[in-house]
DNA sequence: CAATCGTGGAG
DNA sequence: TCTCCAAGATT
């Protein structure tokens, strides 16, 4: 039975991937260093977020929280703070818990084993392969977004993507190809699939693997990967008052299991004899991943301070003001309200 | 296990 | 304007 040449020995093409990223590695602040964790806040930093998003956000963190034993010993408010504008807030929630994790559990010492930072919170497979394979020698592929597109491609695969089975799937994949250095192949293949084999107009012909590809050779590259479901937002309307007297306003904390969880926000309800305070209001769209909100928020300048003054008792709402308000982590879209009242 | 969780940039 | 999607994890 023939077998095309690009089905036998795919040792050689990580070690071509290996040989490209010695040569055209992005040089980032988080490659400089092995300190696992480091290596652990950069990766759950960077999940589903691109670097140069993220890149300020882990600077600062890292600032902030230089090691597991600062983290662990901050108040999760300020590790949330440290988290605003980035999104997907839980994971600085988690990277709180996993930080007193580390320090209870293993002494404060971040577990050099696969299975045992698997155990952290908010360490899935990607990142426990990540930290053990870029740290301790750990030989995971760190199978991501870029894996898939990369290895997709290069074995022309239709297995798609959205299925839950893929992470598997491209693992055994990611092993074909895998050489000695896993630490180094899985950051590779992250440039590689960042800086060459984009999603959309991928630099083929600066490939180091372009002759082993096989959607390259069948100019097909578009096709791959497959992804079959598609994500649809449903839209949401909120309502929140901007309740405010001589410069300060009214806030609380989300506790509900929903989006923004742990962020803080405006009251979505005022007084009855409040009503006469309304002066305007002012509607702002914002997209997340699955709900397309309209938010409606309403401007109350309250004169009055016993209205002030029981309506805060009967609600327990939290007073600040513009300066306030840099030490609190809000959604954007009201963080960006928040600025903006600055300029009336 | 399919649905859910942000934000911003590219095309 | 609109769609896709980026170093995923959790429930």
């Amino acid at each position: 039975m023939e077998k095309d040449s690009r089905n036998s020995d795919f040792l050689h093409v990580g070690n071509k991937i290996l040989e490209w990223y010695g040569n055209n590695a992005r040089d980032l602040p988080f490659r400089q260093t092995k300190d696992p964790y480091k290596i652990w806040i950069c990766e759950i930093v960077f999940q589903q977020t691109r670097i140069n998003q993220g890149l300020n956000h882990y600077n600062n963190f890292i600032k902030r929280f230089p090691d597991v034993k600062t983290l662990a010993e901050a108040e999760e408010n300020e590790v949330l703070l440290y988290w605003k504008g980035l999104g997907y807030y839980s994971r600085a929630i988690n990277i709180h818990k996993a930080a007193q994790q580390i320090m209870n559990d293993y002494h404060g010492v971040f577990p050099d084993q696969y299975e045992e930072i698997l155990k952290l919170k908010g360490v899935g497979k990607y990142t426990a392969a990540a930290v053990s394979s870029i740290c301790f020698g750990g030989r995971m592929p760190a199978v991501d977004g870029n894996f898939y597109r990369v290895l997709s491609r290069l074995f022309a695969d239709n297995f798609d993507i959205s299925n839950s089975k893929a992470f598997t799937y491209f693992s055994e994949l990611a092993g074909l190809v895998m050489p000695e250095n896993v630490g180094d192949f899985n950051q590779a293949m992250m440039d590689i699939g960042s800086e060459i084999c984009k999603p959309k107009n991928p630099l083929c012909g600066e490939c180091p693997i372009n002759e082993d590809c096989l959607a390259f050779s069948i100019q097909k590259i578009a096709d791959y990967p497959v992804k079959t479901k598609k994500v649809k937002a449903e839209d949401l309307a909120l309502t929140y008052y901007f309740v405010h007297r001589n410069g300060q306003f009214l806030i609380r904390q989300r506790k509900e299991d929903f989006i923004w969880k742990k962020l803080f926000e405006f009251p979505d309800a005022i007084s009855s004899n409040m009503e006469t305070c309304i002066t305007g209001s002012k509607t702002v769209n914002h997209k997340l991943t699955h709900k397309n909100l309209s938010i409606e928020i309403i401007n109350v300048e309250v004169t009055s301070e016993k209205i002030w003054n029981d309506f805060i008792d009967e609600n327990q709402y939290l007073i600040t003001d513009v300066e306030g308000s840099h030490e609190k982590s809000f959604p954007k879209p009201l963080e960006n309200y928040i600025q903006n009242s600055l300029k009336d």
